[in-house]
DNA sequence: GTTAGCACTCTTTATAACTGAGTGCTAATT
DNA sequence: AATTAGCACTCAGTTATAAAGAGTGCTAAC
């Protein structure tokens, strides 16, 4: 069987009917919101077909229908328009977007708040992946007689560092001479990179009293680094699943909050996307938990480099066409602010 | 009325009984769990007196009595025991504090996540508030031609920094110079005090070339010291509410998440208790939407001055007894632990 | 090929009857 | 005088039954 022009005009209208009002829609109905022009003994036809064909399910005999995860997808791929948004919405976006930020951090938590207030739904936001980022200077400066800051500033501009107690005395040279060669070491290697450099017999054949400094810093030079390497999870909205009918009980809000209340699982899920506007749907998604969820998530870059995602998930049923605008607008302009060198709109 | 020694042992077995059931709890029933001695008749009539004088409620004619906030709060300024914790109890976790842990801002989020393991309740977690954190020490570090890192160290061991681009070409001595500078101008000011002070036409009527200079750093210093200011607040165990009964309806559980999901609101709420172990039920908490919810805090210190917090947020029907102790304790294993200037189990 | 008509299905809503836990009062007992 | 047994009464919650409503699927007519 075909998918005839008609049969396709019926479908598009079950989908935005039914992703508007959550309810089984019925060809009665159907017939009265659309202009088909033709009766709804004919569109019952159509749909009995379309069920056939995988496009549409029955909760129960006497209920309408409702579009499988097959017509969101084909919904997705080729029929859905994106909805460009007008320069008032954009403008609007925008400038909420850079309200009282200029930092990355903050505005990408900015993104997914304005993204779960325009969606209704959860949103979040991945702070850049470290991935390319590389060593450019490590120092290490005297506080006290125990106690020193090591700082460590990587080429996109990222600045981390640690107050440090030093155990047996130190001399300002020789801090000095450790840091010298530290940078001479790492620069230019990436973060993990560098985390798999074992670089302590260097110190140690080298110089006696730069070893023993080297002991006491690198511990917490490899811990420095490695929450460098994090990335941030931030997600809004989250409440706002009580307001959608497919969660309004108990058992299944539970699930979903709980579901995303494992931040390191859902970061890791969202870490493994591909790059770009990415729509999966249901069982999609290789997630068990996510079987009836639909996620969004589209990638930002940091300096033409570095890349973080943002997005919003929800069930199978969500306005795909303005979401995906929504989504696509928001990491471009995250793009386009964070293109040059060093992090941004400084001031 | 007299509350009489039987009187007492009658609100006392129907409080621990309803907090264990979230059931009202009916003469019958409590006659055969507590062996008081007396039938279910005579059990009835103690009940309606103790009803009449406010310790108790009914929710309907045929229902069981329930404990009213006037009973819970006799039952924890007088009755209940702290339970105090055996040593294994204390072991484990203490043990789980640390596991992995040594930095302050970690162990404190530990900390709420252990909380709400053995209460089955949600908690959070605030970090020291760093009012009387007094600023030790500023530097300027030069990076690039454009780009130089602005270091602020305080005396409880923070160290924050920025990179931070500037316009006009700089020299090492003028950085140097202006760190100095700065350092003098701030050093043993508070955080608070440091923001209120406008220090900038000292640079000005000084040396030219660091006024610019100055200009240029003021705003990131400024905002650098309001974000040194900010405490976090860190939560956990949110979707334990769905497996309390109080809050087994979609409403009960949506007001409470939004309540928590506003942090700022409830950072403030946090913020403005007062020291010690405190206990606030139902109506006692000055916030509307509180009112049916009872907080367990307890304060913990670094470094014998700043303060942080942690504690529970659940219904008014909770384990008082247990949960005291456990926050008790918490707060004295992480203040003992943080005792040392500086901020901790450095390694 | 399309549509009107109609029997049939199944959920949802409303109504009524039943059950059981628990109270409050009275009268008997200690 | 305090305690207790006995009993009528109350009311939430559950189960059973009926009625309503939305929608389908099929047949026969257009």
């Amino acid at each position: 069987m075909d998918l005839s022009e008609r049969k396709l005009r019926i479908l598009q209208a079950i989908i935005s009917d039914f992703i508007r009002t959550a309810e089984p829609v019925g060809s009665r109905t159907l017939s009265k919101k659309f202009d088909l022009g033709i009766s709804p003994a004919t569109i019952r036809n159509e749909m009995a077909d379309l069920e056939e064909m995988g496009f549409l399910t029955h909760p129960h005999t006497s209920a309408g229908r409702v579009p499988s995860e097959r017509a969101y997808r084909l919904y997705v791929d080729d029929m859905m328009k994106k909805k460009e948004l007008s320069e008032e919405e954009k403008n609007a976006i925008a400038s909420k977007l850079y309200e009282n930020v200029t930092e990355l951090e903050k505005t990408v938590q900015h993104a997914a708040k304005i993204l779960s207030e325009i969606t209704n739904l959860t949103s979040f936001a991945l702070t850049p992946s470290p991935d390319e980022d590389t060593l450019k200077y490590i120092n290490l400066l005297p506080v006290d007689e125990d106690t020193v800051v090591l700082m460590i500033v990587s080429h996109s501009g990222k600045v981390s560092n640690t107050a440090l107690k030093i155990k047996s005395p130190y001399t300002e040279e020789g801090l000095e001479l450790l840091a010298k060669n530290m940078t001479y070491n790492y620069r230019g290697k990436t973060l993990s990179e560098a985390l798999t450099l074992d670089i302590i017999e260097t110190f140690e054949s080298d110089i006696e009293a730069m070893g023993a400094l080297a002991k006491n810093v690198m511990p917490k030079f490899i811990r420095t680094l490695e929450e460098m390497l994090n990335v941030n999870l931030y997600m809004d909205g989250l409440t706002n699943i009580f307001s959608i009918p497919e969660y309004n009980n108990i058992d299944k809000a539970k699930m979903f909050l709980e579901m995303l209340g494992k931040k390191e699982d859902f970061t890791k899920t969202l870490i493994n996307r591909d790059n770009g506007v990415i729509i999966t749907i249901g069982k999609e998604n290789a997630e068990d938990i996510m079987q009836d969820c639909s996620l969004i998530t589209a990638t930002y870059h940091v300096d033409g480099k570095l890349a973080g995602k943002i997005g919003v998930i929800g069930p199978t049923r969500m306005r795909y066409g303005e979401i995906t605008s929504v989504v696509e607008f928001l990491t471009e302009n995250i793009s386009n602010t964070f293109k040059l060198s060093g992090g941004g709109k400084d001031d």
